[in-house]
Formats: structure tokens, sequence, C-alpha cells
DNA sequence: TACTATATTCGAGTAACTCTAAGTCAAGCA
DNA sequence: TGCTTGACTTAGAGTTACTCGAATATAGTA
């Protein structure tokens, strides 16, 4: 089990935005302790790594929050969430290709002004 | 010569936004005509994809306005702007492998459903 | 028992857009 | 000439997704 500060080192995200997440439903697996506290199983914290990057795949919270309810619904959702990876799967393609272009982008620029600071001596 | 909107539609972004970053002062070579209206040259152009290219290479809009004053410096900040640029390029980088590691997670999950699918048949 | 560390909630603050409203201006047309 | 349309302008309000601060609660240690 892992507290709110355990799971954002584990998955490199901040504690503010667990919090904001849990608050928000996105995680229906999440458990408390005696004290209140949030506990993550490891079935909680794989589900807030796939929240973390449908959220970095550009999925607004709020569309998240959806397919997690989809979740919560059990198999007769399997079809729509597929629906919805797949679709996702695509944002992430095209979001690596654009990260390709990024870096090539800024590789051109770093090489020119290489060679100006090159060419003073 | 290209209106906000050719801009946007060349670069792929917000009229919005692309007001929002003229406003900023991001795009110091920046010309009007004579009705006050916002004109890119080929120059203005190439800049502002590289103020798209750093945005979204993660970097604060004020960072980038700090490079973009820079620029307007001249020669003299070259060096400065290399340290910015090569730093960027990092980040590039580590987001080409973030992005890498998305499409793995999602091309995973849509495995798994799509078993389950037809698993049902 | 007091102090410290860590957690909680709620609400305010911030970054970066995103949009609306009100106004300007040139062009087309009855 | 006057009217309408359409693309642009600005200032400012609204939105999203965090991000932080303050007050409170509990557990462990000196």
């Amino acid at each position: 089990m892992y507290t709110v500060k355990q799971a954002a080192q584990r998955l490199g995200m901040s504690e503010y935005t667990i919090r904001f997440y849990t608050d928000k439903g996105l995680i229906p697996s999440l458990k408390r302790d005696g004290n209140n506290r949030r506990l993550f199983d490891e079935e909680s914290l794989h589900y807030l790594a796939t929240v973390k990057c449908l959220r970095e795949c550009g999925m607004p919270v709020d569309s998240v929050k959806a397919y997690c309810d989809l979740c919560s619904q059990g198999d007769s959702t399997i079809q729509a969430r597929y629906d919805i990876l797949l679709k996702q799967t695509e944002a992430a393609r095209r979001q690596l290709e654009e990260a390709q272009a990024r870096l090539k982008h800024l590789n051109h620029k770093v090489e020119n002004l290489r060679r100006l600071l090159d060419g003073r001596g």
C-alpha cells in the first residue's frame, strides 16, 4: 500500500495532482486508512498510471473521468473503452511525431548557433 | 505577408494563442498594416514556429519571452541562447522518450481489451 | 506533555490559453 | 449614399488543470 507521497514518487507526479485526481473520482478503487489517509494498492497505482498516461495524451480530465466511470461499470463497457483507448493511441502516435519534429527543430537551431560561436573562435 | 488567421493555419495553432503571444512581445519583428492589423513576414513566421516549439517543450511563456529578449539584443547573446536551446533539446529528448512510453502503455491496454472482445466472439 | 512530521480539507491563486463583447474599417451592393 | 457583411482590433471575463496556503488532525518522539 502506498501513501500519496509514495505514489507521487513512484509515478513522477505531484502530490497535489494525485489529490486533485482522487477528489475528482478518477481512482474508484482508492482506499482510506483508519485516519482517512489515501492508500493506493497495486491496482490503484496502475490505474493512476493509466490516468496519467491518458492526461498526457491530451485527454481532458472530464473525459478521463468518463473513461473511469466506464471502467467501474464492468465488462459491458469493454467495447466503449476499447474505442476510447484506440483513439488515444492515435493521439499518442501524433505526439510522438511532433516530439520528433521538435527535437529536429531544436537540434537544427543549436547547430546554427554553435557554428556562429565556433566562427568567432 | 500573413495575417493572424493565415499564420494560425500555417503553424497549426489558434488565432487566440497567436494574439496572446504577440501581446506578450514574443515576436519582436511583428509588423502592422495601415489598419493596425498584425502581419507576419517569413522571418516572423519562423520565429513564431520556434516560440511554439519552445512552449511545447514545456518552457513557460515568461522564459520564452526572456529568450526572445535575448534574440533582440543581437550577437552578444549567442552563447546564452545556445545554452537555453541546448537545455530545451534535452527536454525535447525526454519528451520523445515519454511519448514512446505512452504509446507502448496504450498499445498494451488496447491489446488486452481486444483479446477480451475476441474471446467473447 | 510538547514538538515534529505528515496527512487532511477547503478555498484561493496561477499559467496559459479561450472566448465574448464592443468597436473599427474597407468592400460590396441596393 | 447608406447599409450590411466580414475580418480584424482591444479589454476583460471565463476555463482548465493544476498549485499552493492555512487551518486542522493524528502519530511518533524527546
